[in-house]
RNA sequence: UCCUCGGUAGCUCAGUUGGCAGAGCAGCCGGCUGUUAACCGGCGGGCCGGAGGUUCGAGUCCUCCCCGAGGAGCCA
């Protein structure tokens, strides 16, 4: 017989499935015995009265919390069954019989413990929606910028240079040479992108920050965007789109993932719905100095302060033209106000903190020499990056989105460690 | 790096002014024909994070160390 999954059950009503999967949990009732199958797409419950086979009841009863088994039965539409269908089992094969008690049993267990087991963890209830999740933004966000022609060009990972500040790197040694873990693809992308005009893209990115929060990871993935003829104000309106697209693409596809994690779709879209509030770094900062949050000008917003703005927008909100001394070299000056960078952030809603980072870049020699010289840097690993200003220079912008942190949100998760498979957090490297 | 709170059974926790080590869940045995983290009865299960100290006596008080969680700073 052809295996079907849990997802597809609804088209099977009536008939004589397979299922593949690992029992769940298992309950009683005197001569009924329920057993709760998972198969990845989803859980479905299956009912074993004796009148069935009498192995298949024996098993019912015996075997333990994620035994791997083919299930073999009739499915009913049933209200009562989580899911809303359900499986009259004629038949269960053992294909492995765990020895030991599963670690993690459906009550509560404390954090330490459960990432000590992340590996098994991640089979859980709460857990396997969030990554279905997770996989809808990553869809999501390629697809909107190949609609929008975009290449997707690699950036690497082993670096010689920095481009967040040298004290977040992580060393190696490159055969002799220091090489660190890439903090960002951008500057790679901005030279693809006078190769390609319109490029992007994801993939993990390190900072050895000795960070201990719910929204930092050591290591993280980042979709980038860069092109070429791309202002300041252009750059928000594409974020802007991408984000929106996004939310919605996960609203529309993962209604289901989003219902078992008690996250209502219609919050998401309420927040996308209209244009995205842009604000001023000062009229940021007087907003949550207003809010009772302490804060200076000159200061960068801490988690209380963005919760602040988050609180008073409601929806994702633009901070833009910050003071360039709080800021990467490689950002251009206002020509207005030279103090300020030609950039944003964009903080999320509900209090999950900034989940983009974006700029339009410095487009001269002269101007990149000496915003690279005011921030202390050696300008001779650079060397290929000012070559991007000595042929072709071309105004361009691009910007950072933090995948999990958009997870975080979507999901309406509490903590970034959930947001990513496997986690990389501060003093934790196993599993 | 700093601040706060923790570490007692496989897990989650309780443990009174210092005086015999406890519960729920999980496991094992039994019961129940519709369970929803099922429920009911029974059984086994302990280097009380480690090292020192105070005391007739320490899970409990003191010192140091180790580990975990939450938060800050910094960032996406």
């Amino acid at each position: 017989m052809t295996p079907v999954e849990v997802t597809e059950l609804g088209s099977h009503v009536g008939s004589e499935v397979l299922i593949q999967g690992w029992l769940y949990n298992k309950r009683s009732s005197g001569k009924v015995r329920f057993v709760l199958v998972r198969d990845g797409t989803g859980l479905v419950q299956g009912v074993v009265t004796p009148d069935a086979d009498p192995t298949a009841f024996e098993l019912a009863d015996s075997l333990p919390q994620e035994s791997t088994l083919r299930l073999t039965g009739t499915v009913r539409t049933e209200p009562r069954a989580p899911g809303g269908y359900e499986i009259s089992v004629t038949r269960i094969e053992p294909l492995h019989v765990p020895k030991a008690p599963f670690p993690i049993g459906l009550k509560e267990h404390g954090t330490g413990f459960l990432m000590d087991h992340r590996h098994l963890w991640i089979r859980m209830r709460r857990q396997t929606p969030v990554l279905r999740i997770r996989d809808g933004v990553l869809w999501a966000i390629r697809s909107f910028f190949r609609e929008r022609g975009f290449v997707a060009t690699e950036s690497p990972v082993l670096v010689g240079t920095s481009v967040e500040g040298t004290t977040t790197l992580f060393p190696l040694d490159y055969f002799g040479t220091p090489a660190y873990l890439s903090q960002s693809g951008q500057l790679y992308l901005e030279a693809t992108c006078a190769a390609l005009g319109k490029v992007y893209w994801i993939g993990p990115v390190f900072r050895a920050e000795k960070s201990k929060t719910r929204r930092h990871l050591i290591e993280f993935w980042m979709a980038e965007g860069e092109q070429a003829f791309l202002d300041h104000v252009g750059n928000l309106a594409l974020q802007e789109d991408l984000v929106r697209y996004v939310v919605e693409a996960v609203a529309a596809e993962h209604s289901r993932d989003l219902a078992e994690l008690e996250r209502d779709p219609a919050v998401l879209l309420r927040e996308v719905g209209g244009p995205f509030p842009r604000i001023t770094y000062h009229e940021a900062v007087a907003l949550v100095q207003k809010a009772g949050v302490s804060m200076a000008v000159g200061d960068d917003f801490g988690a209380p302060a963005e919760d602040a703005l988050s609180q008073h927008f409601g929806r994702p909100v633009f901070v833009e033209r910050f003071p360039a001394v709080i800021k990467p070299f490689y950002m251009k000056r206002d020509p207005e106000r030279p103090d300020l960078a030609l950039c944003a952030d964009l903080i999320a809603p509900e209090g999950y903190g900034e989940i983009i980072g974006g700029s339009q870049r410095v487009d001269t020699e002269e101007e990149l020499l000496r915003q690279l010289r005011e921030a202390g840097l050696p300008i001779e690993p650079y060397d290929w990056y000012l070559d991007l200003r000595r042929w072709g220079a071309v105004p361009h912008a691009g910007f950072g989105l933090g995948v999990e942190r958009t997870v975080q949100w979507l999901a309406g998760i509490a903590h970034i460690r959930e947001a990513i498979p496997f986690p990389r957090t501060l003093d934790r490297l196993y599993p």
